[in-house]
DNA sequence: ACCAATTACATGACTTTGCATATAATTACA
DNA sequence: TGTAATTATATGCAAAGTCATGTAATTGGT
């Protein structure tokens, strides 16, 4: 009999996802790099400016998580907060100069694990999945 | 200018992964169910007896978190921990009879999520994703 | 059969997360 | 324009997660 949990798409998803970023991870483990640290890095990189909220759902945090998270990452020199001039609620982030060094870095790494890991995988086979993925993301908005 | 994460694919699944779940997950909130307990609920269902840690690599959670989650969800009631016979440092984790009653009702939900999730998908989309999935989750074992 | 290495789970100490809510700024509209 | 509603972020606190390590059982090499 063919379990529930091998049948559910979402499932699998959410464990491709983990399996694939696992080995990734562990590199940042070793660096000392969380991977909440890691995704503001990547989305921040190279210039770009974000509010809080907006920051915490493209990590996949809350709000109050990101909070202290941009705390931490402040306390330790890799990015910058600055109150924004015309609305003054809103915060913006942005990577310091030594922010940009350690996201440059960890780019690079992670390019080249996800090259390793999708070695195998058509060019065909990953435009087909990235489009489904984006349709998949459209859908649940 | 293209940023880095616009072209990550792992980001795109992890970006997904979390946003097709989201509704579902809202769900679960407002039955008071914690993510990690539907997938412990789902993983067993119906009768499937699981090791602590084999369940902590099927729910991405570690194993002492698992520990913690099982004897959570023992004093719920909802599933059983007993030690194995043969290897007595194992141990089994099963669902009980209200643990079944309460996954099958949040299995149902699951379904009618995923349904109207992947309305628009082509059954043949579905099979694509399904299989490079699989073969990223082969790749980065 | 002994003892070191390994395996499986539990636990203490600590960190991170997130809900609920507070605070502060802006907007809407009567 | 005064005030209620809304928006953006911060914070108190309790819950959840995890690292390092402990305990107990098993395995493997000699």
């Amino acid at each position: 009999m063919t379990r529930f949990i091998d049948n559910y798409l979402l499932y699998l998803m959410s464990q491709a996802s983990a399996s694939a970023s696992a080995i990734f991870h562990e590199d940042l483990a070793q660096r000392g790099v969380p991977v909440t640290t890691w995704r503001i890095l990547a989305c921040l990189y190279p210039d770009q400016a974000m509010g809080i909220s907006e920051l915490a759902n493209h990590c996949l945090a809350k709000q109050p998580t990101m909070t202290r998270q941009i705390d931490r990452l402040i306390e330790q020199g890799f990015v910058d907060r600055k109150n924004e001039d015309g609305d003054r609620r809103r915060v913006k982030v942005s990577l310091t100069v030594t922010g940009i060094k350690l996201a440059g870095t960890l780019i690079k790494q992670a390019r080249d694990h996800e090259a390793d890991l999708l070695g195998d995988i058509t060019e065909e086979d990953k435009v087909a999945l990235k489009s489904v993925l984006a349709k998949i993301m459209l859908r649940s908005e």
